[in-house]
DNA sequence: TATGAATGAGTGTTCATTCAT
DNA sequence: AATGAATGAACACTCATTCAT
């Protein structure tokens, strides 16, 4: 998603790029967040990643707080953005409702980082992305559209009335976000293989069918 | 769970006293790793909160690393042993699969920590508890009995065949964890309330209706 | 004395001043300097005070130090040219004196960062004045002065013989610099108010007459 | 005054001796502060001056600014300590305000850290001894011994009536501490040598006479 | 069993200064 | 003349852990 190759001088050999620079640092900052959370990540590690002066962090960041915070509301914007771009508009609300299972899981799977990201922000009781108003802003939307794809469900007959769109929404993100979080522990727990292609597509699967019989009339 | 109270020299003035010293400590590191995770919980700050001497952590727990440890298999067996003092072998299966859904989330609600810590621990990719044999062991009673009740459910007609009852269980854990642990991103992301009475009570009904849609027949 | 209003493009918008850059940057540096001395100070506040880039600082300046060599050096400039515009020499020898500590003490008090620049070099052992050749031309000037008022005075029949100018010169500084460079732990250990107007007025009349006896032929 | 040679081990090869080590720290401290003032002291040196691990410093004194506010108050302590053993009550008043000008100068000159750390303390507006109850109380002895002193005077008919306490007391410190203080800028400023015996006799005998001509009955 | 002093490696952050344009 | 990005050394401070008693 982000791993765009963000090469120093590739812009033809010049290394004074703030934009470069900054979003290298970006990079480098979410995968240490997401990989050890906001207490365990380095700051020295990052700057090493992002073949970055340490300095340049503070000078664009201002603090790891900061960083943190913005890699945080990045990573709620990229994931916004890539459910925008799902075009489900012109299909029956059943399927397009399908696909949006789908997308999530597909989503949380190829982005590993935004779990735990979001795992991380909790912890810290979501003190960061208070601050974030464009996250804030572009939630109204997306609670929006799960509301008119059941009210077009019901229309088309396929949906049973009264559904309540957040807790829908939430049932959606809930049953792939925990099978994939909890996959370390889950394996032993449950004793089981999680992540072959095998148990992913099972999951799916099972995923789907969870939603469709909680949406379906009777 | 873990409120019993260990006051010091509760046991008549002496104040060398392993087993409550030890008990303290695990307490204390429990509310620490649970509210800051592995790296933000401070061995002095565990050491001030179970009013004991710091080098008794190591005494007692060798390093922070296998206190954590300790935390984490001590939170799975609580979990494992509510779980199993819930007597369901007498109800309907349908009846039974809902006081499961039930007291999965009243669990997860009233032990907070639990969440967070499984999440620290997936964080460490269960590198902890994959040494706990004791957690390990008991794990297999708790598959077969979700598989037990899914059976008898087919038998009394009630539920449909073919459900895997790990992932039912899976699920069952998901639609309640996902929605505790995210609750301050959610506050943000979902624009509502997520922990008021009302806010809970309709989460957990709709959790209910979830999965006894999922598994009846039709 | 510095409060000449230095704005930018003062001179119909051009940017490109580098008198008034200088300045700008000389009156931030003794702002800075003189509120926290020489390693307190931050290069980066005294550029953003200035309103101008920090680089301009090492083009004009060349260091943190030589900068800081200037703004003494310049506050000790300013100081004697105050002092020199002092008209005394028609005054009868004890008058003179008199307005002598005056002119002293309310330099000091309308000047408070000379004080604690003099503070701030001789905590440096005078290693920048040393080098400033204009500071050391101008002092001969100024002792010599004093020995002639102090000369003039013995032929009024007004002051007794044999006072030494030097240590007369240091006893009209001392006893006004003391006051008010130590002013914040005087109020502390004196547990009195210092810097009131009623305050104020006291201790220049105290200077005065503590002045006066010292000099009176008896 | 405070330069009891505090060896490592000097009690008998023990390493772990609290109050050695917090008061090598406060020794260490006290010569920094006093040379550097409060940004220019390095922790680091501070540690390895004392001999002593850097976390040590933070052990005992909590901050850099905890451990230069102790440094302060200390000093002040000591000054007062050293004053109150002063014993000049069964002198003529005369001479026992001569003795009090000597001792001021000789502390001031033999305990060179006290005048810088005033000034350091002066800069940053006396907020550490603002806190420091010790110093504040044993203040009212010390003007309340001025006041009785003059009072006396004025009785054995040889110092003038009127004279206020604390304005006396100012200017015999003043007369000093302006003089050591400033004896590198002075020695530039008013070109001769500040630090030989002879000048430094020479302003002590000054300061007496000044300081006699302001008291005395005319 | 229990204590408080002590440690060394490292933590986030800041600094004056220089480079490229 | 002027700018903002970039640097590396140093900064105050914190950490989990061990030592001496």
């Amino acid at each position: 998603m982000d791993d765009v190759s963000l090469k120093k001088d590739s812009l033809g050999g010049q290394t004074r790029n703030a934009k470069l620079t900054s979003a290298r640092i970006l990079a480098a900052a979410k995968r240490a967040f997401a990989e050890h959370g906001l207490a365990g990540a380095r700051v020295d590690k990052i700057a090493a990643d992002a073949n970055v002066n340490k300095r340049m962090i503070y000078h664009y960041y201002g603090s790891k707080d900061r960083l943190f915070a913005t890699v945080v509301e990045t990573a709620y914007l990229d994931f916004r953005l890539a459910e925008e771009r799902l075009d489900i508009n012109n299909l029956p609300a059943i399927e397009a409702l399908e696909e949006l299972v789908r997308f999530t899981w597909d989503y949380f799977l190829k982005n590993p980082e935004f779990i735990t990201l979001v795992n991380s922000e909790n912890l810290h009781r979501a003190r960061h992305l208070k601050k974030a108003k464009q996250v804030i802003d572009t939630n109204r939307k997306f609670v929006d559209r799960m509301r008119s794809l059941l009210q077009r469900g019901v229309k088309e007959g396929t949906f049973r009335d009264g559904l309540d769109p957040v807790h829908v929404n939430i049932t959606i993100a809930a049953i792939g976000y925990y099978y994939l979080t909890n996959r370390f522990t889950g394996a032993i727990v449950y004793q089981r293989e999680m992540m072959t292609d095998d148990a992913l597509q099972a999951r799916l699967q099972f995923n789907v069918e969870t939603i469709l019989r909680l949406v379906r009339k009777d």
